[in-house]
DNA sequence: ACCTCGCCGTGACACCTGTCATCGCACTAC
DNA sequence: GTAGTGCGATGACAGGTGTCACGGCGAGGT
């Protein structure tokens, strides 16, 4: 009996991969959080084997949840299971010692045979994904670059960005121009979204 | 016996809320579909009396498929389930004819609920989403500023815009400009932001 | 010690953008 | 027929934006 922790924002989803994996009879579900930052508590007192976590979440990402298992509890494996296949998450999971990582539109038939074979010590990583991650490489954005970016994402002017850091617009301008250049974009908006989409923020 | 269809584009989630219903002894999934345009075509092939319908769907999306159903089988009712709570979505389906709105944080044991309340003809509504959609009131936007809205949710420049509706440069900024009075934003892309959250697009 | 690289800043320049006034056309409502 | 509204367009202007050159600081690697 493998005992399993799930970790997605979304209740009705949460609920709904419960009932699909309760199906089996080898594994069994036996916590569910709605938050990042409750997984550690919620696996050490479930004695949890094998997390299933998705991205999104509030309190902690489902990347850095990995990561703070690993630290924490580092028998337990995890596996990413998200609605976004982006390269960047891919290979930042591994690196946080996540085992596996699935996109939510893989057939649900094949999630129970991921868990177990994530339960036995294997990795499971969409190929695709994989390769996409292995051509697109690492980003390429320093720390300044990836925040000043994230705060670019809903179209702010540069001026609030500034005031919000407490940076010069000048500097603003100059640090948002390197990350257009690297993202092969003509706009910081479109910058941000394609960092984004690559997994890189 | 309520006959059910499933109409999502993430397999693992479809698959889920198939397996979560059927636990169900009332109800039945008689259909999965992962596109907006196979919704009427599975649903009259599968005799289905209630359609659960996801907003994000390629294809059609889940609004104007509780239209076609409305228009091809009006005795066959729909309940939207969607990750985004957004007004103008509550709003827009009504109007097609959806007798129902979920969103996916809602706990898992409410879905059965819903749908047996769906199909003995009532309507299902999220409250804080009602009210929110009262108070925002319909679109402000016009048909010309929707478009070009969406055109500028990448971030790209006006010229490339005006380049793709073939308007001038101008036309596309008197209109965005438009846009942002009406958003209250500051930015085009802020603009596209704020009107996307509201579902005005 | 030297070099590299990330980070912060300034100043200047060309270009892009948002705003406003003004015009014309088509359609609808009253 | 008049008024209102959406749509398209032009021109002008102030201010925002992206780019470049340049300087300086500190941390890490050789």
């Amino acid at each position: 009996m493998i005992r399993l922790l799930l970790a997605d924002d979304q209740a009705l989803v949460r609920g709904a991969l419960a009932a699909l994996l309760d199906l089996e009879s080898d594994l069994e579900v036996v916590a569910q959080v709605g938050r990042g930052d409750e997984v550690v508590e919620a696996a050490r007192a479930s004695e949890a084997e094998v997390c299933l976590l998705d991205i999104e979440m509030p309190g902690l990402n489902g990347i850095d949840a990995a990561a703070a298992l690993r630290r924490e509890l580092p028998g337990v494996r995890s596996l990413i299971v998200t609605t976004f296949g982006r390269p960047g998450y891919v290979r930042r999971a591994i690196e946080a010692g996540a085992s596996g990582f699935v996109v939510k539109d893989t057939p649900s038939r094949q999630l129970a045979d991921a868990v177990r074979r994530v339960h036995n010590g294997l990795r499971v990583i969409d190929p695709d994904l994989a390769a996409e991650s292995l051509i697109d490489g690492p980003s390429p954005l320093t720390g300044r670059e990836r925040e000043l970016l994230t705060y670019a994402l809903d179209g702010s002017p540069v001026a609030a960005i500034a005031a919000r850091v407490h940076l010069s617009e000048g500097t603003v301008r100059n640090h948002l121009s390197a990350a257009i250049g690297k993202t092969g974009a003509t706009t910081r908006s479109e910058a941000a979204r394609i960092a984004q989409d690559r997994g890189w923020l």
